[in-house]
DNA sequence: GTCTATATGATGATAGAC
DNA sequence: GTCTATCATCATATAGAC
């Protein structure tokens, strides 16, 4: 016996085709930046995105797999990631600045700033998770320190390293924390601050010579 | 209240009265700067100290109970990271460099950095719980720039949020994500390299004049 | 593609015996 | 102080009907 379906009670119709992963994908995104991955259920996410939780598995396979997929949908930032530190610094700009701009312009990007909480908490959550972050930093941070104009430069990797410690922490007390007045401020004035420091850490001329030795017995 | 001291290395036996808080204490920072909050169970923590589940609760109530007694256990990071905004600089050295070493020596000792990642892990992994975080950092942050000697610098408050940035940034490369080259220095060496940085952020006539909003000389 | 039903297990918490 | 037993809840994940 069919069982007849006169009226659907959902009001969001839900097309047999396309959508909802999409919304899926959108949900989990939301949800994960927001409660970070362990504190964030299949449940609430098929919620979110007004399906069945079983759909959720369907299309992803489990919890991890929405994760994966959750941050590398729409703007993928994964491969944006990557490719950042591939790309050339336009003329007329320090390369500095352009890190600075570039990867803090992920952060600034409504969209692309889900992805980037998500990840960060996530790789910060536990020590088992910390491992994806960190070879995505770590990677990231020496491929730009022998790509960029630095590279010369004495103890390049080890500045680039301090340069990606600077800029992440800074980016999580404005776009996570939000800590005042750093989450205030406009975009342009943030970086009018940043830029100048990051410069002098990543070039030694611009150093003051106030290092040496420190006292070390 | 007697205290025996039977200097027992721990041999099995789990003693009518004493010991056994510290060490449900013990274990529960292990895991909660391990694990972090949500991935740390009451019955891991009790495991780990070798009693019962129920010892747990009978003595801290929850979970929540657990992770504050722990992060203030023994070392009381959070006592002593409120009065270190409070203390004088030793003369001869820069209050920057007094500050960074200061705050950096929180995760430089074995003991509390566990606190210390426990804290971090735990604020920064959901909107939820970062509020408590947020109010450390804010709070610490204004306290310093008030009563430090950059107190009448132009931005001071912006300075100094931009210099919290900056430590918590190299805080979790070199001691959460262990980001090399940062976790492989010797601590005198990353703190000259964190310093003069410092210096600069916090004072505005050290700066080149990259900036134009500093007006005050 | 979508949903119902359910297997299977872990979790925080409590009551109460010794 | 310590443990046994247990509750109520919630989790991920799967099988399979429509």
């Amino acid at each position: 016996m069919k069982k007849p379906r006169p009226h659907r009670a959902r009001s969001g119709r839900r097309p047999g085709d396309s959508g909802t992963r999409e919304q899926i994908l959108e949900s989990a995104l939301h949800l994960f930046s927001d409660r970070g991955y362990a504190r964030t259920t299949i449940r609430a996410i098929a919620e979110g995105a007004q399906v069945d939780p079983a759909l959720v598995h369907h299309f992803f396979g489990n919890k991890e797999g929405v994760f994966e997929a959750a941050i590398n949908s729409t703007f993928s930032v994964s491969s944006r990631f990557e490719t950042m530190v591939t790309t050339e610094a336009e003329p007329g700009t320090s390369e500095a600045a352009w890190l600075a701009r570039t990867y803090l312009s992920f952060w600034e990007d409504e969209h692309s700033r889900s992805a980037m909480t998500a990840i960060y908490r996530a790789g910060l959550a536990d020590a088992s998770t910390s491992n994806a972050l960190r070879s995505r930093v770590e990677d990231s941070t020496k491929a730009w320190a022998e790509r960029s104009g630095y590279r010369d430069q004495p103890d390049s990797e080890t500045r680039a390293a301090l340069a990606s410690g600077h800029l992440v922490g800074l980016a999580l007390l404005r776009y996570v924390l939000k800590i005042h007045p750093l989450a205030d401020m406009e975009f342009e004035e943030f970086l009018s601050w940043v830029v100048p420091a990051l410069e002098m850490r990543l070039s030694p001329s611009l150093e003051p010579r106030v290092r040496q030795s420190a006292e070390r017995e």
